[in-house]
DNA sequence: CGCCTAGTTGAGGTAAGTCAATTCACGTGG
DNA sequence: CCACGTGAATTGACTTACCTCAACTAGGCG
C-alpha cells in the first residue's frame, strides 16, 4: 500500500478512505514492462489506454510535420501516462519511455467508473492533474522567457524537487537517465547548445551533471540564479478531509 | 441556460441529466464585474475563489523576478479563471481581464461539494480543465520550436478555432481586443518582433490584424504554414452518456 | 577491431532582441 | 479650440543569443 507512489500522491491530497483504496487498487490491473525508446503512446490514436508509472522515466512530446520535437514533460514513478488521451478520446501526444518502465494499465471505462462510485476519487485525480498542468505551466515560462542557462538552471531545480517528492532525490542531487538531446528537445534548445550551457553551469559552480547523475555545487547559488520557486509544488495538507 | 457558455461547454461532455445541471446552476452565485487591467488573482495568494468568464477576455501570466512577464493563456466566456488556485490551495499564476469583464463567483467548498454529490460534474470539470491543458501544451511547442512567424500564425488559427467553437469567431476571422504587447508577452518574443511579423504574414497574404480583428486573407495557406491541426480540439460527442 | 552513440569544442551565420525615433489616435485640461 | 500627454503601432540601425555545420574524443559492444 504505502509503496504505491500513486497512492501516496493522492493520498497528499485526499485522506483516501478505506472504500476508495480498494476502488483504487482494483484499477491496477494488468502490470506491464516497456523498453526504452519504443512509444506506448502514440500522438493521434484513439481510445487508448493510461497507465501509471510504476518504475523507469518515460516522456511525452509531440512530433512537427517537420520532424521537430517537443518534450512536454517527463513522468517520474506514480505519475499518470496518457491520461488526457483517456478524457479527450484520442492521443494528442505520444508517450515514450525514456528508460526499461513497469507500468500498470488503466482502461477507460473502468477509470470513468471509478469517478462515479467515488467522487472523491475524481477530485483527487483533477487535483493530480492540476499539479501536472502547474508543471506544464511553468515549463512554459521557462522556455518563454528564460535564457538558456536559467532555463537549464530551473529545469534541473524542478526535476530534482519533483524526484524529492517520491524519495528519489536529495539536496545533494540525484540519478539522471536523460541525455543532451532529450534536455535539448525538452528545452527548445540545440544539442550542442545544451552542452554549452551545462558546462557554463559547471564552472560557475552551481551544478554538475555527468555520468547519468546530476550533482549540486551550490545549491543557493543556483536556486538563485535561476529564480526557482518551488511554492507551487507545496501544499498545506489534504484539502478534503 | 443554452445561453450559459459552461453549460454549452461540459454539455459537450457529458450528457448533463437534471439533477447536474441545477448543481451548476446554483454553483452561479454572485455575478460580478471587473475593468480591463486590475488583477483579480494574484500569483502567490492563497485560498482565492474561482471565477467562470461569461463576457470578455482575460489573460493568466506569471511574473518573474526580473519583471518579465510569460502569458500562459487566454481565456474567453466560458473558461474558468483560477480553477487550479482552489485545487492547489493557493495561486501560481494571477489573471488579468484584458477587457472590462463580467463573472460568476465560485467558492471552493461550494465546488467541491458539488463534485461529491454529483461525480459526473466532477469528471465533466476534469474533461474540461484536460482540454485547457491540451492548449497550454499547444502553446508550449508553439514556443519551443516554431519560429517567430509560424508561431504567431499557429497562434492566431488556435485562438480563432477555439473563439468559433463559443460562436465568436468564423471562417472569416474574428474581433480580437489584444495588443501586440498582450501578444509579446505571450508569444515569448518582443513588441517590436511581433510588429514584423504582423507585417510579414499581411505581406505574405495569410492574415490582417488591424483596428480589433483578425481577418483571414487565405486560411489553408496559413493552417499549411503554421502547420496548424486543429483535431486535438474535436471530440466525437459526449463520452459519458 | 571497428562501429555507434553521447558528448565536446570551434567557426561562422541568422533570427530575434534592444535602443531609438516617428506617427497616429485619443482623451483631458487650459 | 488647441496644446499636451499617453499608449499603441511602426520602422531603422545595431547587437546578441542561439543555431548549424563540422570535426574530434571517449566509451560500449558485436
Amino acid at each position: 500500500m504505502e509503496n504505491n507512489p500513486l497512492i501516496h500522491k493522492l493520498g497528499a491530497f485526499v485522506a483516501l478512505k478505506d472504500a476508495e483504496l480498494s476502488v483504487l487498487a482494483s484499477l491496477h490491473k494488468r502490470r506491464r514492462t516497456f523498453v526504452a525508446g519504443r512509444d506506448l503512446v502514440h500522438q493521434g490514436q484513439s481510445d487508448q489506454a493510461a497507465y501509471i508509472l510504476a518504475s523507469g522515466w518515460a516522456c511525452s512530446y509531440k512530433i512537427l510535420e517537420d520532424g521537430q520535437r517537443q518534450i512536454v514533460d517527463f513522468q517520474i514513478p506514480g505519475d499518470f501516462l496518457g491520461l488526457r488521451s483517456i478524457l479527450l478520446h484520442m492521443s494528442d501526444h505520444s508517450v515514450e519511455p525514456v528508460t526499461d518502465i513497469e507500468v500498470t494499465e488503466i482502461h477507460a471505462a473502468d477509470l470513468l467508473d471509478a469517478f462515479a462510485r467515488t467522487p472523491r476519487l475524481a477530485t483527487a485525480v483533477l487535483w493530480a492533474a492540476s499539479r501536472d498542468e502547474a508543471m506544464v505551466v511553468e515549463h512554459l515560462v521557462d522556455i518563454g522567457r528564460r535564457d538558456a542557462a536559467q532555463r537549464m538552471a530551473h529545469f534541473l531545480l524542478e526535476l530534482g524537487a519533483r524526484l524529492t517528492l517520491v524519495k528519489l532525490g536529495s539536496k545533494q542531487g540525484y540519478a539522471c537517465p536523460l541525455t543532451q538531446y532529450l534536455l535539448a528537445d525538452a528545452l527548445g534548445l540545440s544539442a550542442v547548445h545544451v552542452n554549452r550551457v551545462l558546462r557554463q553551469l559547471r564552472e560557475a559552480g552551481m551544478v554538475t551533471f555527468r555520468d547519468g547523475f546530476v550533482m549540486y555545487e551550490d545549491y543557493d547559488k543556483m536556486a538563485k540564479f535561476a529564480q526557482f520557486d518551488p511554492s507551487y509544488m507545496d501544499h498545506q495538507g489534504p484539502l478534503l478531509k
